[in-house]
DNA sequence: ATGCTAGAGTTGTAAATTGCAACTCAAAGA
DNA sequence: TCTTTGAGTTGCAATTTACAACTCTAGCAT
């Protein structure tokens, strides 16, 4: 197999990336932990969305999940939305502050990023984001 | 900028990469920790390297590797050898049983990702593994 | 209608992971 | 020889997470 050696360095790609998360994620985004970012991308990227939804997404707990929406909500960046007719929970949203945190974390994160990847081309950046959101794509559903 | 969007995306993916990790990890080495399964790939992958050097690369305090080794030691699965003239600490390195524990857990790591992606061609594999690679290796040094 | 089932969310509890600060120890260098 | 500095350890606390047991209620079948 010639993809066996490719595997092997994607997975330790891969865990080396996500073991360095917490780093990474305090110096992109000031003021936002990994947790507060990832879940507000999410509720803005996926209107509609549920704390289920959310914990398929991430492959976690609900009661993770109940935890740190209890925390967003109480920072008043989320806000609990009545039902939507033929599913239960309540659905979830950004408040007018949320956004506006998160569209400043977005900000910050483009440019630092931008600078870590200054010697990149655009078609390398382009293809490693397609890559990455293909990857989870087939994942959490096994 | 043609290349915000794509940063966007790219950091979006490797954040939900992130927060799943741990979920991904257990379900693809069964018995061995990410935290684990990542130190071990790297003595073994780096001979010669000490608790300092890996601190550095996965971007971690010398403390939580401090401990985290400690269990690997105690475990039988890492061993302290001598010290290295012109550098200080001792260098680390597998022993026997984990030198096995880690070929057995990089096995299962080949077997389940190639399952996860049979639908990928090779090379997308090998594309996505460098395109990894080299993110991380621009990374931790800013 | 009535009642059962199952989905959604919350809370109690415990474990794992990590960082910071203060420390010891010994090697490098002046 | 003596000072500096790098490597590692330990005390402490915060964060992140899972599992289990619970409540509540919408949806379904009878």
């Amino acid at each position: 197999m010639v993809r066996e050696p490719a595997l092997e360095e994607l997975y330790q790609g891969l865990t080396t990336l996500a073991r360095r998360a917490r780093d990474v994620g305090d110096n992109l985004h000031p003021g936002l932990t990994l947790v507060a970012y990832t879940l507000l991308t999410q509720v803005d990227a996926t209107p509609g969305i549920r704390a289920a939804d959310l914990a398929a997404h991430f492959c976690l707990d609900k009661s993770t999940l109940s935890r740190q929406l209890e925390q967003l909500t109480s920072a008043g960046l989320l806000r609990r939305e009545g039902e939507r007719p033929g599913r239960r929970g309540y659905v979830l949203a950004l408040t007018a502050a949320g956004k506006k945190h998160l569209d400043a974390a977005a900000q910050a994160v483009r440019d630092r990023l931008a600078g870590r990847l200054a010697d990149w081309d655009d078609r390398d950046i382009a293809a490693f984001a397609h890559l990455v959101t293909r990857f989870n794509h087939g994942a959490g559903h096994p």
